[in-house]
DNA sequence: CATTCTTACGAAAACGTTTTCTGATGTTTT
DNA sequence: AAAACATCAGAAAACGTTTTCGTAAGAATG
């Protein structure tokens, strides 16, 4: 709208079009007496250079993209939070894109990324998600891609992500220490690297203590509140019912709670509940839950940092980095 | 990234570059054939059009952008999640920019988006705010700007709120009602018009109850965590104490909790709390928490929706909507 | 003095679109 | 048959930058 640009600057001060663009970025071209003169005309005039047409002419953008499947989620907003961070400083633009898990989507906003909009993408999957070779079709295309949390499971892939499969065992073993001899884990629908990785660490804590596995143990959730609480407590109506639960991501833990009010069961006397989650009130439930905590704002911040340095250096060539933060188990209540 | 443009496009049919682009726009000029021909060219091809040479040209970046103090908060996350299902919806993308709560911040990143980056700008104030006269000068110069939650209080501002002096005045009357006789009312400091509306809510029911305002009871909190805790904990343990608290947002409510457990206070035996939250826990928590909740999702969206209208009739001139969404008060344990 | 080098600046092309203007062909009207 | 018109397509300008190239004037060099 600030209809002010070069070519009204460069009248303003009797210079060229072209010198005025130099000196505003500093260029050796120009002598300092001029370059003094032009900032101090920029600065009255509130002069603001149009960023498409820069844009347009250097081939950069100065935006990244991030694409999340949902915002309203402790754990993506945290991640946002450490991406701005690092984004900020750095002088970067942000474009959210939401997914709401839906592959389509997914599938609809990376064609779109690829017309150069941004310099880079922040991604983590949707559960419903089919479109590997989507994604890769843009990392060929020499496009910096970095994923962080829910990430594909092919090598050449740069991630951020945390030690889920260690998670889930240290939770696992947590509950059958505390008694536990029949744990439910509670999982969500389609592929997700996490949940099948905290599944891994579960069946392994189930196997080093001779607890036999059971399929029925293995509650595979949807994305509806509703449904998914109903489920949980007619699992936990059954004959032979789970005597501890853990739950691959916070809601679940949430309609687990739910659940049990209903159907009159108390924690942690009836059932242990031990969860995945960001939930900064955790401590605050009744009971207080126990948690697996991932360091989302730390994994935004590496995973942007990851991407900046992947734009930043041309050559980014051969080295795939797989970056690995550790999450916190911390024992309260609801587990104990 | 991808180097198939216009000129690639109209090579590969034979066709002139200004042609394709008109095929492509759907133009009257080009017959049904040429344009089937050209639209499967650019399908075959993946044909994305540089977004950022068309703003040039057009002067229209189908972008908008959200200022907001912070986004690891269920207000802010949900209030984001309505905008953007609204301007994905309406094929518009979405920056986001964090201001931390910081003047200095939202100073800068107002100055920037009038480089024209952006079609119109949704905004909530920080609390640090003195820089009305830049958002003014923005909107002057026919900029679109919403504000939405905080706002100023400036007439001219198209704006979209909820009841807060309702939600203020209700939740104080209800804890009146449940036989509070000193209510402190927790505020942040700076100014910021929700908490302003609520704190006037709040003395006009102490008033039509004939409560005596003591400021005492009014306290003005950080944005440190820690320190508001000790601060809380100070009145909480202070002659003459407050038998009942409002909470004009949700983190100082979390402090109170945390704080009431450390001088072992029982809520609500001998302290009833009743807080401003989109916290999707309030019912979980122990005990559960009353809450004013604001309909975050809801106020997105019609914040992007009414930036839209703004954008979309180039004359929105003399009108300036004021739209005001209620809050529900849910009343659970924690005061009654 | 003639040549090469700096220094400081301007002219113009380029980025990839969109849009206005112009024109060629064939069709309808007088 | 001449004139007006409709249809379709291309040429070229424009959006506001950045950058390459050219060059004038003076300083340094031979």
């Amino acid at each position: 709208m600030s209809s002010i640009n070069l070519k009204r600057l460069s009248e303003e001060l009797g210079l060229s079009i072209s010198s005025v663009s130099k000196a505003l970025r500093d260029s050796y071209e120009i002598s300092a007496e001029t370059k003094k003169r032009v900032m101090e005309m920029a600065e009255k005039l509130n002069y603001q250079p149009n960023p498409f047409a820069s844009s347009l002419r250097r081939k950069k953008s100065l935006t990244v993209a991030v694409v999340i499947p949902e915002i309203a989620n402790n754990y993506f907003a945290l991640a946002i939070n450490g991406i701005q961070t690092v984004a900020q400083q750095k002088g970067y633009h942000v474009l959210t894109y939401l997914t709401h898990e839906n592959a389509k989507d997914q599938e609809s906003t990376i064609r779109h990324l690829q017309g150069g909009r941004v310099d880079g993408v922040l991604i983590s999957l949707c559960s419903d998600t089919s479109t590997g070779n989507q994604l890769t079709e843009l990392q060929n295309a020499g496009f910096p891609v970095v994923f962080f949390d829910r990430v594909p499971d092919a090598p050449g892939c740069p991630t951020v992500t945390t030690d889920d499969f260690d998670g889930g065992f240290k939770a696992t073993e947590q509950l059958i220490k505390s008694g536990c001899k029949k744990i439910a884990y509670l999982r969500v629908s389609g592929y997700l690297s996490t949940t099948v990785n905290r599944m891994n660490g579960y069946l392994a804590a189930l196997q080093k203590y001779g607890i036999p596995h059971d399929t029925k143990m293995i509650v595979e959730c949807s994305n509806d509140d509703d449904s998914n609480q109903e489920l949980i407590k007619k699992v936990l109506k059954m004959r032979g019912r789970p005597d501890g639960i853990l739950s691959s991501v916070e809601k679940l833990a949430i309609s687990t709670y739910y659940a049990c009010t209903e159907i009159n069961l108390k924690i942690p006397k009836d059932l242990k509940v031990i969860s995945f989650s960001c939930l900064r009130t955790a401590s605050l439930l009744s009971p207080s839950l126990s948690t697996i905590t991932p360091p989302a704002f730390e994994i935004g911040k590496e995973a942007a940092s990851l991407l900046f340095r992947m734009i930043e250096k041309k050559v980014y060539g051969n080295r795939i980095d797989k970056i690995v933060l550790n999450s916190s188990l911390i024992q309260r209540n609801s587990s104990r």
